[in-house]
DNA sequence: TCTGGGGTCCTAGGACCC
DNA sequence: TCTGGGGTCCTAGGACCC
C-alpha cells in the first residue's frame, strides 16, 4: 500500500490570502488566542526570521518595522477552508484520514515511484485550483515516511512540491541520512537530545540501532518510529476515527485574575462552551475537571496550580449541570491572594447521546425531556442569532478576564461584498453558500 | 507590560487485592 | 534484625503533535 500526506503550506495564512488578494507578496502572520503567541505565517514572513510559536510582544518590532501584516486568529474562516480542502483530497484517495485541521492521510494501491509523483502532482494541483489553498504532498510506504518527505516537498523547489521517499533501499537511506534526528515526526527535543548523546544524529541512523536499545531509550513509541522509517508500517489508516475521548475549554485571562466571583464566571463560560460541544458532538459525559494556574512566566510571583474532578452517576450534557458543578469544584481549588492567569474545564467519560442508557434494574438513564429541549432551544437560537447570545447567567455580563483579540481580519466566506474578484486568467474557483 | 489551545499516548508509581 | 510475590487498576505527569 502506498501512503500519502497532504499538508496545506501557512495554512492560516494562506486561508487569510485567499479571502484577501492584495495580501499576496505581502508577509503575514496570525496570532494565537489572546494575541499572544505567532502560531502560522507566510513565506515572507518566515524569510524575515520571525519564529513559529514567538511571543507577539517579542516580534512586534520586526513586524512594524517590515510591514509585516498581523491578524487575530479566525478559526470559523480556517474551519471552513479545512472542510473543502478535505473534501477535494477525498476524492482522489482510495483510503482517507483527515489528521489535523490542515492535513489528511491517503492512502493507494501500490503504483511505480513516477506514477505516484506525477498522481501527487494532479491532486496538488486539484485543491490549488478548487480552493486556493497550496498543500504539500510527501508520499511513502508508512506515516512516518509521508511526514519527513513531505517537509522535504515544503523546502526542495525542485520537487514541485510532491516528493516520494525512493522505493530503492540505497536510495531511501540517502534520503534518511539527510534528515536530522529532530526532524523525524514523533522526535522533540527532549528524545533528541537523549539520541544525539548516543552518537544517533539522522533518520538514517536511528534505522540503523539495535531495537531493544531504542526501546531502552525512547519507549515502545521509539521503537515504532524507528520500525516506520525502515518502512515497516506501525500506524495505519484510521477511515473511521476513533471517537474523542476528553473535551477540553480553557482560556488565558487578558490581566491576571484574583477575585472567586470573576473566575467563576470563567469556569462557568468554559463549562458551557464545553456542554455545547458535547451536544454538537451528539456526546454525554460524567465527569468534569477545573484547573487553574497563576502565569508561569512570572517566577517572581506565587506559583500555585490545581485540578480537582467532579464525577456525576448519569451523563449529560446539559449546560446547567455542568456549570453548576464547575463553580463547586473551584470551591474546592481556590485560594486568596494567587494572580491566576488560566482556567480550564475538561469533560471526560464520554459516551453518545443516542446511545440507550439502562441500568442494571433498567431505569432509563437519559435525561428528563424538557431539559434536553431547553439545551435544544438554546442551540438553535445561538445558530441562528450568534455564539452565546443565550447562556447560563452564571457565566456572566462584565466579563472582565476575557482576553484580546483585536487584530481580526473581520473576512467571512458568507459575505458576499467580502468576496475577492476575479479579473483575468485561470484563478481559484470557489464555490461558497449562500 | 505583553508568553495559545486542544488533543493523544505512554510510563512510573501508588493503591489495592489475593 | 528479620517481615512475599505477583497481578491489576488508576492517576499524575511527561512528551509530543498541530
Amino acid at each position: 500500500m502506498l501512503r500519502a500526506l497532504a499538508d496545506c503550506n501557512n495554512f492560516y495564512a494562506s486561508c487569510e490570502r485567499v479571502l484577501n488578494p492584495s495580501l499576496q507578496g505581502v508577509p503575514i502572520v496570525i496570532l494565537s488566542n489572546n494575541d499572544g503567541c505567532i502560531v502560522a505565517r507566510s513565506a515572507e514572513a518566515k524569510a524575515l526570521g520571525i519564529p513559529m510559536g514567538a511571543p507577539f510582544f517579542e516580534v512586534r518590532r520586526i513586524c512594524e518595522a517590515q510591514g509585516v501584516k498581523v491578524f487575530s486568529s479566525n478559526f470559523s474562516v480556517y474551519g471552513e477552508f479545512s472542510e473543502r480542502v478535505m473534501a477535494v483530497l477525498a476524492e482522489h484517495a482510495r483510503d482517507f484520514e483527515p489528521y489535523s485541521i490542515d492535513e489528511a492521510f491517503l492512502g493507494f494501491p501500490d503504483m511505480p515511484e513516477a506514477e505516484a509523483r506525477a498522481l501527487g502532482l494532479r491532486i496538488r494541483a486539484d485543491v490549488l485550483q478548487r480552493t486556493g489553498i497550496t498543500v504539500s504532498i510527501g508520499m511513502g510506504a508508512t506515516k512516518v515516511l509521508c511526514k519527513l518527505a513531505n517537509e522535504r516537498a515544503k523546502t526542495d523547489k525542485s520537487s514541485g512540491g510532491c516528493l516520494v521517499v525512493p522505493y530503492s533501499p540505497e536510495g531511501r537511506k540517502d534520503f534518511l541520512a539527510g534528515v536530522g534526528i529532530k526532524d523525524v515526526w514523533g522526535i522533540g527535543s527532549g528524545l533528541a537530545t537523549r539520541f544525539r548523546a548516543h552518537g544517533i544524529l539522522s533518520a538514517n541512523d536511528l534505522t540503523n540501532v539495535d531495537p531493544p536499545f531504542v526501546r531502552r531509550l525512547a519507549g515502545v513509541v521509539g521503537e515504532r518510529l524507528a520500525l516506520e522509517l525502515r518502512g515497516i508500517p506501525c500506524h495505519e489508516m484510521q477511515e473511521n476515527p476513533e471517537a474523542r475521548k476528553s473535551i477540553m475549554v480553557s482560556r488565558s485571562f487578558g490581566r491576571s485574575i484574583t477575585h472567586f466571583d470573576d473566575l467563576a464566571e470563567a469556569v462557568a463560560t468554559h463549562a458551557a462552551r464545553g456542554a455545547e460541544k458535547l451536544r454538537e458532538d451528539g456526546l454525554l459525559a460524567t465527569s468534569l475537571v477545573v484547573f487553574l494556574r497563576t502565569n508561569r512566566h512570572r517566577v517572581d510571583q506565587e506559583q500555585y496550580q490545581a485540578q480537582a474532578e467532579e464525577v456525576r452517576e448519569f451523563p449529560t450534557d446539559d449546560a446547567r449541570i455542568w456549570c453548576a458543578s464547575a463553580r463547586r469544584i473551584l470551591q474546592t481549588i481556590f485560594r486568596t491572594s494567587c494572580l491566576y492567569k488560566k482556567c480550564g474545564i475538561l469533560l471526560q467519560g464520554l459516551s453518545s447521546a443516542s446511545a440507550v442508557q439502562t441500568t442494571l434494574t433498567g431505569l432509563d438513564q437519559s435525561p428528563p425531556p424538557e431539559r434536553s429541549r431547553l439545551m435544544q432551544a438554546v442551540d438553535a437560537l445561538n445558530a441562528r442569532l450568534g455564539r452565546e447570545v443565550v447562556r447560563p447567567g452564571s457565566t456572566g455580563l462584565t466579563r472582565p478576564w476575557r482576553g484580546k483579540s483585536d487584530l481580526q481580519s473581520g473576512l467571512s466566506l458568507h459575505r458576499p461584498d467580502q468576496l475577492p474578484k476575479v479579473k483575468d486568467g485561470p484563478k481559484p474557483r470557489l464555490r461558497f453558500h449562500e
